[in-house]
DNA sequence: TAGATTGTTAATCGATTAACAATC
DNA sequence: TAGATTGTTAATCGATTAACAATC
């Protein structure tokens, strides 16, 4: 089961893959290889592909199409899953407007705001919503994921709003915890906050 | 020294400052209620709070507003602090917009980018610079830190200019590993990698 | 005082690294 | 074969949690 493997696995397992997609040589690549290619240890490489159906082989390594697809089909890269995003702002609009989700099986469907200039308009092709209607077009869309790039001030209002529509995971950009129910998965990523720790680092 | 504190603690900092912002009484606070309301262990809290100068007071807790003010030193808030963004993208554009990093002490300085349609402009009042001067610019700025918001093709390369240009913090939302020299700090944000993990957990 | 809280030391837990047998 | 590599078990390391003396 995928729960049983570490979060500090299972944030590498997309840093293997991009390395590996970056690859032109094909063939096999061992553990030693990626370990040194990404800084880290040949061990801990090896465990965490064994989390995913990836076999290596004794004196070669990997083969990387086949590492590759295994990375792709433990992270559910090949399921497809709808996301909305909640907040057409600057931030919103950049991630409807990004084109890399795809490679993760992960399709953005529609925006949401409260501002009625941004109602109708499509980023990225994809419709902006009033969020009056978020709770009915959530139905029709049934959507996974959520994005939330909204204010602080309104996250744990729309996030509210998002669970009771049945989505379980969400991804917040807002500086502010979520309190959630049980069985509800919340990311945070705070840009700003980011910046400070690395700029107190060291 | 701050090189001592655990990046885990120093990543827990700033979602404490965000909580005690967000409270609007003032007065003291224990490590407890403090505990309680972002669903975490009271002695951590006290823990990641020693890192600071926060004094605690035996029996009632810790002043807000004192405890504010020592995360904001420890974290530098009140020391200013020059970012420049590369890519004048979605995602550079709306960092430029955003208005969070001033919290921090960060401020964007300048964008660069090698898009002629782009140079020239302003967003969020800063100014777009043509890449091809980012050498000359970086030398008159003198910023401490560099967001990369640029593809991931030319990350390296990028990453490359501003380490010549003595920036020894990088934040990089471009989903590769950057190869730097010791000294070199990079934290990276993958954002498509983020809603991924998102989706494979539980 | 009694009780609540801090700050710190000791114990536990979990993740990483080391060691090594199995394999080809 | 000898040597390189995997996969796994044991050891280490570091972070979190528990225990508790000190404080007011």
């Amino acid at each position: 089961m995928k729960s049983d493997i570490p979060v500090t696995s299972l944030q590498r397992l997309p840093v293997y893959l991009n390395y590996l997609k970056s690859l032109t040589s094909d063939g096999y690549i061992s553990s030693g290889a990626i370990a040194r290619a990404l800084g880290m240890g040949e061990v801990l490489v090896r465990k965490d592909l064994a989390f995913t159906s990836a076999q290596g082989r004794t004196r070669v390594g990997y083969l990387r199409t086949e590492l590759i697809a295994a990375l792709e089909d433990y992270l559910g890269c090949n399921d497809k899953k709808k996301a909305v995003i909640f907040g057409a702002g600057e931030l919103g609009k950049a991630l409807m407007s990004y084109n890399g989700f795809s490679n993760y099986g992960i399709e953005i469907v529609a925006a949401f705001d409260n501002d009625s200039a941004k109602v109708g308009t499509y980023v990225g092709g994809k419709p902006v919503f009033d969020v009056e209607s978020a709770t009915q077009k959530l139905v029709e869309l049934n959507p996974r994921l959520a994005v939330l790039c909204v204010p602080a001030s309104v996250a744990q209002a729309v996030a509210d709003t998002v669970i009771s529509c049945n989505i379980k995971k969400i991804l917040n950009f807002a500086p502010v915890l979520l309190h959630v129910e049980d069985g509800v998965i919340v990311r945070n990523i705070d840009v700003a906050a980011n910046l400070a720790i690395l700029s107190s680092m060291i």
